[in-house]
DNA sequence: TATGATAGAGAACGAATGTTCTTTAGTCAA
DNA sequence: TTGACTAAAGAACATTCGTTCTCTATCATA
């Protein structure tokens, strides 16, 4: 009978303390500083741990060696998505220690910015006055993205649209018109996230 | 002349190639392997680069000696209403508002938690399907109030509302009716945000 | 009870790491 | 030109790193 050599009972115990260590502090330790976090007292314990939570898919090496951390790591934090079914009230799980917004909606930090929304000319696409925009400010747009164009020297934040006309800009508000630029149309960056804020 | 030795032409390129692999693989990378990624040709150039950054809040070191990244350095600029307006590809920032967006959303991070969105009976709020729901879990909730209510062992966002027969719950779309307990109604949390990733 | 597999301890070792020091090259002001 | 300052290169070095190997204790199964 063969199986993975995931060991769920102790292996999760450990992906968690490194989860905490690694939520607090944003980096994985090196092999003996995980001795002290994880109580172990050989190195090689710690690189079978690793590397079975290698399998598991919660860490992975960067292209230098280096131990890091996948997706699947921040899984639990990201959403308890998984939405517990059974449990009526004891759904209370551990609070997400420090989410990972950021590192879930920014991908290129340096070329990322965000912009307020104004208005509600994009309102039926679920986007409200004062939401902030996450832009990536990329060097062109395809028809269908949301952008953000620079018209008049305002942000406008529409979906993009090409006919045998050119390119225009489309709100998703029945009372707002299609905008075709009169010059070139400037794009400012593609939308890739939106974020509110209650109340 | 005593100034700061931060220099932000040079530094802020280095930040940003920093920030881009961090973003990619979630780990600070070693002196040696900096030398690649920032260009240089020796370790001690990168630790003076390092110590800067950290003299400029932008990077810690753990309490095993680590290089960290600071909440500083996720932070991004809000480009509001600043247009800018002669400058045809408006390239950089000015003095603007800064958010981290954990920090932003995240007020309570032991309390919150974030739930995936199903179903589009919000959708006239401007929360669809599959957004994810920033949720606090406070004690009560107030009528009006954006909340996560656990009904038939499911979490259901809704807004809460009262009149004379009790507490009820409020979807934002006429397809939907309006959920009245048959026993008490349970409150999950409160929804303080909500994040939407593009496409 | 015997067996095989596994988690972990422990030691050894070459490679890689971060630090420190010295040297070189470039910049700016007087 | 000179002199002060600084970014970066480069070398040297003790420390630490990750790997590999052997060995022990534990445990489930046959």
């Amino acid at each position: 009978m063969k199986k993975t050599n995931y060991k769920p009972n102790k292996d999760h115990e450990y992906l968690a303390r490194l989860q905490a260590y690694y939520a607090e502090h944003r980096v994985i330790p090196s092999y003996a500083h995980l001795m002290e976090i994880l109580g172990f007292a050989s190195k090689s314990a710690i690189k079978k741990v690793l590397e079975r939570l290698e399998a598991a898919g919660m860490l992975e090496r960067t292209p230098y060696g280096d131990w890091a951390p996948t997706d699947l790591f921040f899984e639990r934090a990201i959403a308890n998505h998984p939405v517990p079914a059974g449990t009526p009230v004891p759904v209370s799980d551990e609070p997400c220690e420090k989410v990972m917004l950021d590192r879930f909606l920014i991908e290129k930090p340096s070329q990322t910015v965000l912009v307020r929304v104004k208005g509600d000319s994009m309102i039926n696409a679920g986007i409200h006055h004062g939401d902030l925009a996450v832009v990536e400010r990329c060097c062109h747009a395809n028809p269908g993205d949301l952008v953000v164009a620079i018209v008049d020297d305002e942000f406008t934040l529409k979906t993009l649209g090409r006919d045998q006309e050119g390119f225009h800009l489309i709100p998703a508000n029945p009372h707002y018109p299609i905008i075709r630029p009169q010059g070139k149309l400037e794009i400012f960056g593609v939308v890739v996230g939106l974020v509110r804020k209650y109340p």
